[in-house]
Parts: structure tokens; C-alpha cells; sequence
DNA sequence: AACCTCCATTGAACGATGTTAAATGCTGAC
DNA sequence: GTCAGCATTTAACATCGTTCAATGGAGGTT
């Protein structure tokens, strides 16, 4: 039987991370099965165990993968302006996770064990207290921007993913209507904004947090 | 058989939701089983369809009825003071999502169908807007703020839930070694303050979110 | 060249799960 | 007292994650 890889030499851990990838992005979160992941393989499913002690293993391996492109980014020397950094890192994780289907739930259920990814965070936050902030607001800082960007982008794969499913469900006309569109003009308003342009609404809203927290003195954006 | 309601009659979805929030709570997200939920009503598991169409629906049904509760305190009339009115709504959120077990995984990945759910916001958003500012900008806001809420509440359920299961699992001294403490002191320093204290931490950095959102904006015209 | 050892995979099975279909019981209206 | 239809049971199916003994094969040793 020939092996994926075409080297032929045993499995290895970062082969059926790929597998399983590409088991997702096919079939989706509930259709990633471990037989899925070893018929990719050419290989039975319970080899697969000889190589990965679990299936939340296999995930917590893909969510650190994710991560790990996801900082790629971040170890090109560090920008010296903190807007701009944490911009890039929340635009980075973002693209990451719409890369592949149901890429935010499976990174944002997951627990990162591997310490060289959280290694790859000193980097960045010594950047930013060398621009002269306190090592609490950093954190503060970065994690607020890391879990806004993760559950805004579970939220719009989530409605995306929806769409392209049935386009029918995010309808709007019918949504104003199940609203009660006269007792709730704000609402319906809304729905106009949230559902249009993720990429634009995600960009404007980024910026408003990121200009927020590090204080847009002097930023005018646009 | 006698009914776990008592009353005898018909199964109602709101019993087999709060029977599904016992189960989760005593066995866990992977231990929720329809069997189990069936059981702790004196059914059998093929009687739950008729009355909820899936899995789920039944999931979605609980993540609607956490948000129902966490929104509760928004029914009250409305604050007129944004901020506090947004740290309210975070705080409700976050101690809804701590209440159960996996709760804040369970509320991240649902999709909330009910109408009714929708409409509340009318009203908090309304307060926002009739102190003067734009719809665009309180819809930021708010999803800003309700965004990292949940990413955040996620994060630290999964931290305390290891924890109770295994004390060792987040020792810091342990954490120390594995990450190379002499290479990596701010991470080092930063494992210090993310792991202590988790009440007093969420709300010293939802002030400095909610203030950064609110505070210098607050008369600055758009 | 034959042997042996150990790593990696197979084959087969187990229990549990979500879900469905037909059969059955029960209840309230007439 | 009968009947329709709602609600539940019984029984089964396919599939899943996972385990375990058996097996294959590559590489070093003799």
C-alpha cells in the first residue's frame, strides 16, 4: 500500500494533522472521524493511535498548528508601533481560523500545550513594554484583542457557513419580519450592519478597539 | 413510571433542557448523552424526539435559555450610565456561562434561534443610543464587550476545570521549567498574573476595556 | 545469510452513541 | 363506551472512538 507521504517510512504526527485538515475543511467538525483521517492515510484507523493518544489529542494538535501559523507573523521583528502589532496579530489569527471550516470552534475549544507557542508570545509583549507600558496592561491588552478577534470570527464562520448552506437563513426581509420589524427598529437596523461586509465590519470594529485600548491620540484613521 | 415532573402528564422541552443541564453539570459536555437525559427523566432516549429534532436542537435550546438568563437583568429598566450598563451585562454573562459545567463552551458555539432573545436587546441598545451616540457605534460596542466576555469566560473555565481535575496541571513552578524561565521572563511574570485571582482579574480588565470604549469616546463626536 | 528485536500497522472486536421505524399505550372528546 | 391521535416504548441500525492480540517488516547483530 502506498503512503501518502511517498516516502513510504511510517506515519508521522504532522502527516495526519494535514490529513485531518483536510478531513475538516471536507467534511466539516462533525464529519472528522478517525477512520476519515486513517482512509486519507491509506492506513487503518488504529494506527493512527500508535502516533496520537486521542482524538482531543489530534484536536489540541490541530488548534496548535493553527496557532503556530497564526504567530508566523509575529516573529518578523517586532513593530514598534502597538497598534499596529496587535492589529496584524488579530488580523493573522482571524485569517487563520477562516482558512479552514469550523476553524474557529476547533481552535477555540482547544487547550495549547506545546511551550514554544507560548514562547512565541515574549517577543511581542517585550515590544510592547518597551514602548513603555506596565507588563499588566500588555497582557490586558493583548488578551482582550486575542478573545474579541476569536469570538468575533467564531460568529461571522458561524453565520458565513450558515449561509452557504441555505442561503435562505439569514435572510433579512424574513428576519425583520420574525423581529416584529415595527416594535424593534434598532434591530432590524442592526441586522442591515452585522450581515453586511464581515471583512469591512471586522476592520472597523478592530480598529475602534485597538485605537481604544492604546489611546488613539494621535490616530485618524482613514 | 412515574414522571420526573410529578405531574404525570407529557414531556415539555423546558423539562428536558433542565434535565440536560443536570446531566452536564454531574457528567461533563462529553458525558451528555440523550440516554442520560432520557434516564434522568424515567424515558427512554427515543422519546426526547419528539420533542426536540436533534442533538442539536437540544443544545441550541440550552445555549437560548443560558442567554435568556444571563439577560435577565437587562429587562430592568435601563442604565442610564453606559458603562456600568455594558459591566452589568458582562458580569451576568460571565457568572451564567461559570454556572454549569463546559457552560461557557456550551453558550460559545450555539447559534440562538428565538426571537425573543433578539429583542431584548432592543432595549440596552436604545439606552445607549438615546445618550447620544450612533447605532454603528453601540453595536461595536456591544459586541466588543459581549465577544470578549465569552472568549474570556472560555479561557478561564477551561483553566479552573483543568485544575479541579488535576491540581498539577497549571503549577507554576512546573510551568516555569517547561517554559525556560531564564529565557522567557515576562511570560514567566505573566504566568503569575493570569493564573491568580481570576475573579478580581476579569474585572479589573473588563473596566479597562469598558472605560477604553466609553470613556474618552464618551463626548467626542463622530 | 540467518537470526532476532523492536517499531509500526493490521484485523477484529467491544461498548456506546445518535437516530429512526414500527408497534403500543394512554388520554380526552364525542 | 368507542375512537382518534398524541406520546412513549421496543427494537434495531449504522457509525463512532478505542483497545488488544497478532502480524509484518526493517535494521542491526552474529
Amino acid at each position: 500500500m502506498i503512503k501518502a507521504g511517498g516516502v513510504g517510512r511510517g506515519l508521522t504526527r504532522e502527516q495526519i494533522v494535514a490529513a485531518a485538515f483536510e478531513v475538516l475543511d471536507e467534511h466539516g467538525l462533525d464529519g472528522l472521524t478517525m477512520r476519515r483521517v486513517a482512509g486519507r492515510l491509506g492506513v487503518q484507523a488504529a494506527a493512527l493511535y500508535w502516533h496520537v493518544s486521542d482524538k482531543a489529542d489530534l484536536l489540541d494538535e490541530m488548534g496548535t498548528s493553527m496557532w503556530r501559523t497564526a504567530t508566523v507573523p509575529l516573529f518578523q521583528e517586532p513593530d514598534q508601533d502597538v497598534a499596529r502589532g496587535l492589529t496584524e496579530a488579530a488580523r493573522s489569527l482571524r485569517s487563520t481560523m477562516l482558512a479552514h471550516r469550523d476553524g474557529a470552534t476547533v481552535f477555540a475549544g482547544r487547550r495549547l500545550t506545546d511551550v514554544s507557542l507560548i514562547q512565541v508570545q515574549e517577543r511581542p509583549l517585550a515590544a510592547l513594554v518597551e514602548a513603555g507600558r506596565s507588563l499588566e496592561d500588555v497582557l490586558d491588552t493583548w488578551q482582550i484583542v486575542m478573545h474579541f478577534t476569536i469570538g468575533w470570527t467564531a460568529e461571522e464562520q458561524g453565520v458565513r457557513q450558515a449561509r452557504e448552506a441555505d442561503p435562505h437563513s439569514y435572510d433579512l426581509a424574513e428576519r425583520d419580519a420574525r423581529l416584529g420589524a415595527e416594535d424593534h427598529p434598532l434591530m432590524v437596523q442592526a441586522g442591515r450592519l452585522m450581515f453586511a461586509d464581515p471583512e469591512a465590519r471586522f476592520e472597523s470594529v478592530l480598529a475602534r478597539l485597538v485605537g481604544a485600548l492604546t489611546g488613539n491620540l494621535d490616530r485618524r484613521p482613514r
